[in-house]
DNA sequence: CACAAAAAGATTTGATCATATTCTGGCAGT
DNA sequence: ACTGCCAGAATATGATCAAATCTTTTTGTG
């Protein structure tokens, strides 16, 4: 995600000055919310007079949010004007292990090299609220908790261009993800996070990479095994 | 738009069956080849009406179509409403030479596994006319036989989800390398195609893929030093 | 009086909407 | 099953409104 919008992201969630956003990037970010954090389910449609009514937006920003989500991967498009969330394939979802086992532990390196002492508390922070979500078992919480932590240790790294592919990533594994926990809740979910931390905050920039691919591998491997149920 | 342009364009971008294409796609396609073969120079800007009347469209599909390729990395929001063509920078090509080295390769692993008689007839094709697009010093088809080259091997590889990042990434530095070939034209560009080819007719993916990533690199590695001049 | 900063106005461009048109898929009737 | 029709959804247009940039004029100061 490029960084003009992660400030109008902020802005969007009221949390900086009242700038006006667009409408087609607020749709952009409550739809994109919504196939992360598991509202959408793979293989369902999406239309456009639906997201109209349930976003209260007009037609043409609709329909640039969805042009932009189909781009990133995180919607599809049916061939006859149709658009769904994806199904996940075995094949895909291999695809998807070869890419972020690729991508997301040199974010890490790079985040190692020029991370600070705040940003690893607010790792850290993050990732006590992750555990709490886990032992009440609020796979919401769980979700949004866990992209947190990937998306601040992408922040760190500071690569625009490496961060925005990780995050395509994850807008097409999101809705399965959400499919997993809802079947096997939140226990026995991977957390190689104390891991990388521990790694990050001596500066072993190799073992937080190897922490998280490990954290990865086994997120995925669990959405792989899903699918065989 | 007269049909017999309509009947140019679908042969032109492949789509056999006598289904007519949405505007907002043949804005998408025809954008999409003036960034890659670099009609557009990095910087430019890139208004919506300047689209709509050069590409003869109405307003929403030059807008869908921008906002695509915004999402691809194309292209890039600059804040004030205002789209642009990026402008490279050191760090942004560092990030493509390590994606592109990670992916392309593995691409390369799998063509290789699956790759037929016919396709490395056609890539040998292919190879022939970008050698004879260098010889006669002419960019503009170096760039698309180039181009031609690796998206072969990608549809081999029968991987879709690493192709869209794949040819995500050469939408990225596809201005730059246009920029690369200006200054010192179409000589000393590299080319381990041969050894690529080599490599895939006897069966040797892991030859093949460090071949690849070999041309990857060299390529790489002259659209960065360009920049340092 | 010269110059530059600021204000006002004009113009270009982007954002959004209402509306017309085109297409798809389902359904009725054969 | 097959065919033709219809409702509804997607596509596309052009108009309208709003924002940003550029241009010109005004104003203030040394």
């Amino acid at each position: 995600m490029a960084s003009s919008e992660k400030e109008a992201l902020k802005v969007a969630y009221g949390t900086e000055n009242p700038k006006r956003i667009p409408a087609h990037q607020q749709v952009y970010f409550k739809l994109r919310e919504q196939i992360l954090f598991g509202e959408l389910a793979p293989g369902q449609p999406v239309t456009i007079q639906g997201l109209v009514e349930n976003l209260e937006a007009g037609m043409t920003p609709v329909r640039e949010a969805i042009r932009r989500l189909t781009a990133e991967g995180a919607l599809e498009f049916q061939g006859n004007r149709r658009v769904t969330v994806p199904t996940p394939t075995p094949s895909g979802i291999e695809e998807l292990i070869y890419a972020r086992q690729a991508i997301e532990p040199e974010l890490v390196r790079r985040a190692a090299k020029i991370i600070t002492a705040d940003d690893i508390e607010s790792l850290t922070k993050i990732d006590n609220e992750l555990d709490a979500a886990i032992t009440r078992g609020d796979v919401g919480a769980y979700l949004r908790h866990n992209y947190a932590f990937h998306a601040k240790l992408y922040a760190v790294a500071q690569s625009p261009i490496l961060t925005e592919i990780a995050d395509g990533l994850w807008l097409r594994f999101g809705p399965s993800l959400r499919v997993v926990c809802g079947r096997i809740g939140t226990q026995n979910l991977p957390d190689e996070h104390k891991e990388t931390l521990q790694a990050l905050s001596v500066g072993d920039g190799a073992r937080a990479a190897e922490a998280i691919r490990q954290d990865v591998m086994q997120g995925m491997q669990q959405v792989k095994d899903s699918l065989n149920l």
